[in-house]
DNA sequence: ATCATAAAGGATAAAAGTATCCTTTATTAT
DNA sequence: ATAATAAAGGATACTTTTATCCTTTATGAT
């Protein structure tokens, strides 16, 4: 469903929005740690996060990334959108060049339905209530081994 | 979603059904011109599907790949399941080892129900159904480039 | 000013997914 | 029996995704 580099990226942008709450801004190794996900490659992940502006970031001593106004209505989907592009909401499952109600591959009508499910579950939550339940141990973000 | 080796095995088990409609077998050739797919790479995966007893095969003149009654309850979830695994359907869309419903990742309970809907859009009609459909015209298997 | 810190950027490398080609095996038609 | 056909299987190549490492740039602390 989604690519593994996209999971990272959900992971790594709910965990800063969790840090920010307590407006922490939070380095690439220490997010690649929390997320279980290799830091040299979340910080990459990052570069891309930064420049769709799903997240802010700072250079130097006391840097990190971060979220502020900003970003306050930013969401999943956009994550997803800025990591794995709009593949999933737009294209046709079954790689037809387009994906069309006139011309429709068998399975179109379903995966209509299939994708409002998916919008929904990326859109209806905020990334800070997501942020806030992974802080109060509701849901976690990564597990022991 | 799809792997794009599951899209072509999607197609191609469509494409069977159909023809078998009509009594006729196929060959791996004539089945990848029409779903749009290298003939070889389909090759391949056909005899993956054949080894997981989703279509049926016969080799020599006259041979090709058919379905019959021994397929009849076979659905796409099964040609899923050849080609990507359970993945989709048991794994933990955000790439925790496992998907709990004890220790969440954020996406869980959304997820559910997203793979819900999944799992009716692979079960709920029939690969004859299907394979009918593409058969009068209302779905499509592959368009002009 | 200098140094330490952390993100940004570039260059590779390793792994997985996709694709091609050639040989072997089973089956049919002659 | 022989030749032709088509799937099965094996080896290899190409592409994309995932991952690592090193250098450069910006910023803050001293
Ligand atoms: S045409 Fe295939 S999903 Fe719409
Ligand atoms: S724990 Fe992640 S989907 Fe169930």
């Amino acid at each position: 469903m989604f690519s593994k580099t996209c999971q990272y990226a959900i992971k790594a942008v709910i965990y800063i929005h969790k840090q920010s709450l307590e407006g922490k801004k939070v380095g690439a190794k220490e997010i690649g740690q929390e997320i279980d996900a290799p830091d040299a490659f979340t910080a990459k992940i990052l570069q891309v996060l930064v420049r769709q502006h799903v997240v802010g970031s700072f250079k130097g001593p006391t840097g990190g990334f971060y979220v502020d106004k900003s970003h306050e209505f930013k969401t999943l989907k956009d994550v997803v959108l800025a990591i794995d592009g709009d593949q999933l909401f737009q294209g046709c499952s079954l790689g037809l060049n387009q994906c069309s109600e006139q011309n429709p591959c068998p399975l179109h009508f379903e995966i209509v339905k299939v994708r409002s499910n998916i919008h929904y579950m990326l859109t209806s939550k905020s990334l800070k209530q997501l942020a806030e339940e992974v802080g109060d141990g509701s849901t976690v973000l990564a597990r022991l081994a």
